[in-house]
DNA sequence: TGGAAATGTGTAAACGTTTACATGATGGGA
DNA sequence: TCCCATCATGTAAACGTTTACACATTTCCA
């Protein structure tokens, strides 16, 4: 069917061995069959079967990034980092969307290693976590969302301590009851959670509510509209990603809610939204790029050296307060 | 290094073509050899290799998607679309991100066939079509952004009629002075552009400008700023892309234009604040999802049959007026 | 009872690379 | 002149599959 070494050898009156050291680089060489071997490669426009090479090397020059939401901005700005690095390394990268699915993205895990890619990136889902086993798959590294146990090298915000400075500010602002939207099946959820509730430790009077849906912008809107039917006293709310934000805002510019206006609405990311919108929305911006770029960096690392120990990079969310248009 | 084939039938006790037979399901075997081989599997936690199977298939059961934005919205849904089509056929979807860059387009295409993906699902750059050979890929289909001679399957909106239609709400809304943004690289800003300047014919005492920039959301704004600057009497715009829009909404809502205040605002694709800001912004949505599993179904059936007519699916982007909130 | 058909299994070749090893040529130093 | 190092190339094995083919056993029917 295609080309092989074989047709350039053949063409250019030579081994196959002495084609693949031309194409490699290495191992001694003539001028002169080098200059014929190329000549061939042109004239058929042969390129190599990298299949064939995987099998050979056992590995290939290739990552594998598997995204929880592809929909979401702020996996697509990592993606843009992670690629920035792998180049800058010689690799190449695949992306999968496992779209919050745990099957989805365990079969995508799966056909990663199959591929035998040289490492993969992941933020896992709750539930994928559990059957992550460290001996079982390709270097992986995590992001966004950690892994309880220390077992895989990972990037993640203080989503604690974020997501207290970001209540805090509603806190501080004099809202009495606040109701924090999370998403449903992630470690980073559970973090954020924790970080919402400490914030009212000592500040008496102050009420937190936490519901949890999964981190589509559909689902945040009808969780809003939920929470503005079963409490209509709820006077201010916390978001916990740039999707449920979009949703849960959308219902309650809608739904003609003072909320906003109140300025008693806060999320995680910034939303494209969040800054032109009246009044301006405050947020915890989290550093896509620099996470990004550090997990692709730990994933270098660990393929150079798979012995290397475990280490874990916690970067900071960007408190950006916005209380008026500029 | 990791368990083979091999592996397994020394464990089952036979031989590897038996194990490769209950692997496949194909051919006969007893009983007695498929349970012993497939408790094996189990027992060993055997995985096999797809690099292996592939060489020999001289194909895979995976698809390329090669997207020219990961950051549009508009992309990340067509994503989605594209991998329930594939996981429908049995198919698994591997993406691949040019960011508007010929270059990595090249790249990523060049990468995908090297892996012998069963087929490709792309986007062009006007400068990555140009190297687009029908004979030199595995299938490809085109979406969004067609090439002009019909060598390649592809699926499109009628992006000129949309963006006619588009415009035309504007001068009936009788602005004046209306500035077009649209994207510098694409086979679909041309269309817009097209329609757009068509839109003004027998509207006398209209004026249509016509700006370029890349598809970015910064280069909205910026561009949208210097628009501000140099022609004070635009009076209305025509965004080409969510990305842009986005971008150049927020340049005038900073800059406290009264264009948005007076409905002179309008856009593709149907940013998720377009329906929630005030007052609400007038879009073409485009079916993004109809567009992938449309792209996707006919890529299938390339594959399935490469003999097969060229095709073309041309699908109607949605006019969604809008004049008051809800 | 004979033999064809159906069933089950193994051997080995093939897919397109890379590379260890063998071999041969050339050149230089003693 | 002889030997060794250097350079250049080719042969063949290996990577992990699938599968054509061969062979052996069982089943079935006339």
């Amino acid at each position: 069917m295609s080309l092989s070494i074989k047709d350039v050898a053949e063409r250019a009156g030579c081994s196959i061995a002495t084609v693949s050291r031309v194409l490699a680089g290495k191992g001694y060489i003539s001028d002169d069959a080098r200059r014929k071997v190329e000549a061939a490669v042109k004239e058929l426009g042969y390129r190599p079967n990298r299949v064939a090479r995987s099998l050979r090397a056992q590995k290939s020059r290739v990552i594998g990034l598997v995204l929880s939401d592809i929909r979401n901005p702020f996996f697509s700005e990592i993606s843009r980092a992670v690629d920035r690095v792998a180049v800058r390394h010689g690799y190449s990268v695949l992306i999968c969307n496992a779209d919050e699915d745990p099957e989805k993205e365990a079969h995508y895990l799966r056909l990663l290693e199959e591929e035998k890619v040289a490492g993969i990136l992941l933020s896992p889902t709750r539930a994928g976590a559990r059957s992550l086993d460290p001996a079982m798959y390709p270097p992986l590294v995590l992001f966004d969302r950690k892994f309880p146990k220390a077992l895989f090298d990972s990037v993640v915000i203080d989503n604690e301590d974020a997501a207290r400075r970001l209540t805090k500010t509603l806190i501080d602002g004099g809202f009495r009851k606040i109701a924090g939207l999370f998403g449903a099946k992630s470690f980073t959820a559970s973090a954020r959670i924790k970080g919402f509730q400490s914030a009212f430790e000592g500040a008496e009077g102050r009420i937190p509510g936490v519901y949890q849906a999964p981190a589509f912008e559909d689902e945040g809107a009808r969780l809003m509209e939920e929470i503005l039917r079963k409490d209509p006293d709820v006077d201010a709310v916390v978001c916990s990603s740039a999707l449920l934000a979009t949703g849960a805002y959308r219902a309650l510019r809608l739904g003609a809610s003072h909320i906003v206006a109140e300025r008693g609405f806060v999320c995680f990311d910034d939303p494209s939204w969040a800054s032109f919108v009246d009044p301006p929305v405050t947020v915890i911006r989290q550093p896509a790029a620099a996470i990004g770029e550090a997990a692709a960096d730990l994933l270098m690392k660990r393929i150079e050296d798979p012995a290397r120990a475990v280490s874990e990079v916690v970067l900071q969310g960007e408190l950006v307060v916005r209380d008026s248009m500029r």
